[in-house]
DNA sequence: TCATATAGTTCAACTTGAAAACTAATTCAG
DNA sequence: CTGAATTAGTTTTCAAGTTGAACTATATGA
């Protein structure tokens, strides 16, 4: 297993010229992003709705079969007469693997190319201040065991994707700088060369945030939205932007920092060397101080910071309407750069929705008036699997977006 | 002339299947891009470069040629020996009109292919809260003029662009609210039909704040610049991103509007409706009312502030630097959001250099430290061409990325 | 003056999709 | 139970467009 910097980006195509066989590379990633929408079509189908004539897709889909990434899955009756069609679809025995790597615990899960999750594993363990090499030796065991299930289940990994909360640099596979669990520069790279032993796929690393904005595009509310912030909530505060139904990455690819917006340029000091920063009113360990809950891990702080909400505590219910009045803040500054026109509300916002979402709702509608409608504040509907399964289907979309690079 | 939608947008092609024509259409944008980044071309050399065949290119330089929008400018010795190559160029003759409505002015050009502005011509005259019709019909008497000159020296005007100073709805050829001129859903679309007697060509309609990034990308600091934020100081403040050397217009094409990120929470009431906008702290209007400069118009008081600037005058500098702050903080916040590291200003900003940057600077790197470096804070070299160049290339562009639209 | 070098064109081969004809498999009416 | 109608999928022919090699055109320099 090998980190590549092969994460998809833009294909802008200006300076390259265009050979007549990228015109099949397209229709081929044409055919695999139908197929990855509808779920299973016969080749009349993908021939009326692609545009192409049915004797392209036969030919397109003949050679994605022979590389192992549709098979055919029996007769499917289309009209009331007439032949059936063979219905085809993405083969479900070819998969990718989702890594995660976040403050107090670790995570695996092998995703296979229609969305079902196999083999999902959580170990519960604090990462924080620990040696990169003891938490990825623990991850990589994760994975050996999710992989040797997989492997005896006949399906075939392609590629694996691991999800850290911090910046990272894609290109080079190293994680630059993850402060909630005190790495910086860790060279995931050269590590994940030896990961998973015998595995032949490329790993690519990605942000936390990012990956769960992308997994609620494409399993949660996404299936409705084009374009919208995510906000995920951990001990710190990422965020990742989704703009027409794909992951705003900036020049960068680190794009989407909403935790280090400036919501008062008064305001305490931050971790990052900032002032003012949004995590230091939304973050878990700014709530919790304010509310005045200690005691325990950041989870089970979180867990009583509940408690006292549902008894009405007002110190709680203060600390909660605080935070939610700041990431209004955050939020109305960047609908308004961005142009977005939807938030979804993820990690400790969406345990905390019934309490943070109407001062969050208000302070928005103060700062940019009219540029959020009242039904497009959403709260994420994925669970604690969320990074996991945008990490792995990350690297699925690469496949559906290149597909032709597997082809023998 | 009638205005339309074609405004250059992302080619996704999701959801389009590619076709063998397809290939040449990229083909000849590729040597329109070329030949305009590089000025004066042989056929061998853009052979060469692009990685096209000598065949190749010769074929689509003539198809270009004979749509008038290259031609052949003479012998050009490339070796030593060997037979001389003839210099293939953008056809000076093809131009764009670029057009201007602000506050205080109306403005027009003629751009040709190459990049020189021919007929530049300004008109001073207060256009807030006059009637559109009236401004319109201002405006089409100096394009008249301007056309009419350029058909006199032989160029072909293939297409129109106008710069208002707001939000624009580019599809249906709407400005949707320009305050600071007092209009509100006003269709240029309907009265574009009749501007410019005669004229054959499309016009579109643009932000003034993105024509100006635009034209800083193509014919300013963009040539050693592939992102940043560029801020427009007018009477309003307005914003343009450049992302890998395009704009950046998010879901709806009115992204970068730093004027109403919020600086202050507990700031002022904003036009916009929001509250603690940097518009309220940075605009021409706030700092020429914290600096106590009065009578007459803003142009004229801008000056005056000046004056008091040069004369060290303890309030104007106290108004610039609050000013410098506050657009610090707005800057700071877009920049972790978009993961940009430049930053353009441009506008009263440029004018106002050498009192606000420091605080400026000061303020960024207090909020965002590290994220820009100290030499990517520039000032816009452009003048008050700026707007009209933006306007006018925007349709060169377009034409650059699609020139097969005007084969016959 | 001729060898050499470079520019540009012509033409056959190849890839690929479109369009239409053709084969295959099913329903339904009589 | 047989044949017409209908729909699915394949085969064949054709056109677009790029490549690569051969060829023509035009220069330099010994």
């Amino acid at each position: 297993m090998t980190i590549s910097a092969d994460v998809a980006r833009r294909a802008t195509n200006r300076g390259t010229p265009g050979r007549v066989g990228d015109v099949r590379r397209q229709n081929l990633a044409l055919i695999m992003h139908r197929l990855d929408a509808a779920g299973q079509m016969t080749r009349a189908q993908l021939a009326a709705e692609t545009g192409l004539t049915k004797a392209s897709v036969s030919s397109l889909v003949a050679d994605l079969m022979s590389a192992g990434l549709l098979s055919e899955v029996g007769l499917n009756r289309v009209g009331e007469r007439g032949r059936p069609g063979l219905g085809v679809a993405l083969n479900t025995e070819a998969a990718a693997l989702g890594m995660e790597i976040n403050v107090d615990y670790i995570a695996v899960g092998v995703l296979d190319f229609a969305g079902e999750l196999h083999f999902h594993a959580v170990r519960e363990q604090h990462n924080a201040g620990r040696p990169p090499e003891e938490v990825l030796s623990s991850l990589q065991s994760l994975a050996d065991e999710a992989l040797e299930q997989a492997g005896g289940s006949g399906m075939k990994i392609h590629a694996g994707g691991l999800a850290v909360p911090g910046l990272v640099d894609p290109a080079n596979g190293r994680v630059l700088r993850a402060p909630n669990i005190g790495w910086r520069d860790v060279n995931v790279a050269l590590w994940a060369e030896a990961l998973v032993s015998g595995a032949s796929f490329g790993t690519a690393i990605f942000n936390e945030a990012n990956t769960s904005a992308l997994a609620e595009l494409w399993y949660g509310h996404g299936r409705d939205l084009d374009n919208y912030l995510y906000v995920s909530g951990e001990v710190g505060i990422g965020g990742g932007v989704i703009i027409d139904s794909e992951l705003f990455e900036g020049p960068g690819g680190n794009a989407g920092e909403i935790g280090h917006v400036v919501v008062d340029p008064d305001g305490p000091d931050c971790s990052c060397g900032g002032v003012g920063c949004l995590e230091r009113y939304a973050g878990q360990e700014a709530i919790l101080a304010q509310a005045g809950v200690d005691g325990g891990n950041t989870v089970e702080r979180m867990g009583a910071l509940r408690v006292s909400l549902e008894s009405q505590d007002a110190a709680a219910l203060a600390a909660v309407e605080r935070a939610g009045h700041h990431l209004g803040v955050a939020t109305a500054s960047t609908l308004r750069m961005l142009n977005l026109d939807a938030v979804v509300l993820g990690g400790h916002f969406a345990q905390l929705e019934r309490w943070i979402v109407p001062a969050f709702r208000g302070s928005v509608n103060r700062h940019a008036p009219a540029l959020l409608a009242e039904d497009r504040i959403l709260v994420s509907k994925l669970g604690p699997t969320a990074a996991v399964m945008g990490a792995a289907g990350s690297r699925i979309r690469s496949v559906l977006q290149k597909p032709y690079e597997l082809f023998s």
